[in-house]
Formats: C-alpha cells, sequence, structure tokens
DNA sequence: AATTTGAGAAACCAAAAGGTTTCATTTACA
DNA sequence: TGTAAATGAAACCTTTTGGTTTCTCAAATT
C-alpha cells in the first residue's frame, strides 16, 4: 500500500482536512462533523495522513488531536519547484514571441 | 470523473512522465519504452495527463509529441505554500502551543 | 502495392479507494 | 454505578485505478 504525501493530498477531502486543522488542532470527531461523510469515512482519511506524516495525533483523555505537520508538504513542494525555472521560462520566451508578433503586426499594418 | 492535477501527479508513474519530458517533448512510443509496463499502461497515464492540462500533444505524421505544460503545477505550488509561513518560523511552535492550552484548558475545566 | 510502425480504443481483470453499518472499548460524567 | 461520548476497527459494498491483451486505422517505408 503506497502511502506517500502526493498520494495523500491527491483526494479533496484530505486537503480539507488539512486546510481545517493547519491554524487550530481538532480532535477527530469535530473533523468530522464538518464534512458530509461518515466519521468512519473521515477517519479512514486521517488515518491515511497520518500514515504519511502529514497529521500527528496526540491523545488526550478520551479524545485525540488531531495536529496537522505541514513540514511534510515540503516533499511536494520541492518536486514542483525544481521545475519552476523551466515554466517561468518558457513563459517568459512565450511572452516574447508575443511581444515579437505585436511588433511585427505592427509593421506590417504600416 | 476527477481530473486535477493533485490527482494527476498522485501516481509515481506520471511523475517520471512529466521528469521525462520537462525539458524535450517525446513521442508516445519513446515515453513508453521508458517504462517496464505496457505501451497502453503508459498512454493511459499520458491521457489523464492531457485531461487535466499538464500534457500537451502535438500531432506529426503518424507520431504524437508530448509536451509538458509546467505551468499547470502552479496549482499545486499555491496551494502547498500558502501553508509554507506556517510550517517555517515561530507559527507551527505557536500552534503547538495553543494545542497544549487546549489541553490543559480541558484538564482544568474538569 | 504490401508491409511495418505509431497510436487510439475496446474488453476485460484484480486490487485499491472511498464509502457504509455495526460493534467493541475506553473515558467522562450525572 | 450506569450511561453517554469519543474513538478504533471489522465486515461489507461499489466505483475507480492501473494494468493486460487484442483489434483497428492511418502514416511511413520498402
Amino acid at each position: 500500500m503506497r502511502r506517500d504525501v502526493f498520494q495523500a493530498i491527491a483526494d479533496p477531502t484530505r486537503r480539507e482536512i488539512i486546510n481545517m486543522i493547519a491554524f487550530k488542532s481538532m480532535n477527530v470527531n469535530s473533523v468530522s462533523e464538518n464534512f458530509d461523510v461518515s466519521r468512519a469515512a473521515v477517519y479512514k482519511h486521517l488515518k491515511i495522513l497520518t500514515e504519511c506524516g502529514l497529521v500527528k495525533i496526540k491523545q488526550k483523555g478520551r479524545e485525540r488531536y488531531c495536529e496537522a505537520k505541514l513540514e511534510k508538504l515540503i516533499e511536494v513542494s520541492s518536486w514542483v519547484e525544481q521545475y519552476r525555472k523551466l515554466w517561468t521560462g518558457r513563459l517568459d520566451s512565450l511572452d516574447n514571441y508575443l511581444t515579437d508578433l505585436q511588433i511585427k503586426a505592427k509593421q506590417d499594418g504600416k
């Protein structure tokens, strides 16, 4: 069973969960109350998130607080960022190309 | 059928494909030759990548060149980057601090 | 003209994903 | 002490995913 951050954030519900607990930890029930699906379904999402390290659970009494470990997102960040130069470079050259087109159009239009 | 960039990059084979064509476009067969799975399987991955806009196909005779549209990764980038300030610096430890406060408050309030 | 090559698509399959309901266990509390 | 609340987990179901083989078709080659 693949359990990596990329797979974890592929699901929109899980991204919502992360967003929900990013600023403030919440217990499992509180999290699940914010979704239409059952508590069990949300719990499974939370399990996947903890298995890949994006969420840590802290037990307190009968409650368990879910805390987002956002540092884990660095794996995604670094994968994406390695391409940023390529795509901005490409946008730049596209921009130049379009500028050239405009210039040519102006000249032809004279 | 959900077809977004997050879901597209969840699969390691698809991330490899993106990496393979990031610098230089390749036709479908050339791409598939670099994988153990069948051409049909790679083709399906390419289809998913094009459906979400991460790859554009340009026909050239009987060949079709796959070109990475890396700008599409900005969707992932911006989602991740909104959390960067939370995971770096003191805000992250503030979160832990607040979590501890919550827990303590519960205990004290009993 | 006949053959090879690159690609798209259909039919099929096993496993994984995402959901449900139900039940058990532990902790809090009236 | 007995009950409610929070959670974990099992059993089950349907759809999606990732793969296969096979067939077709159009473009290149010989």
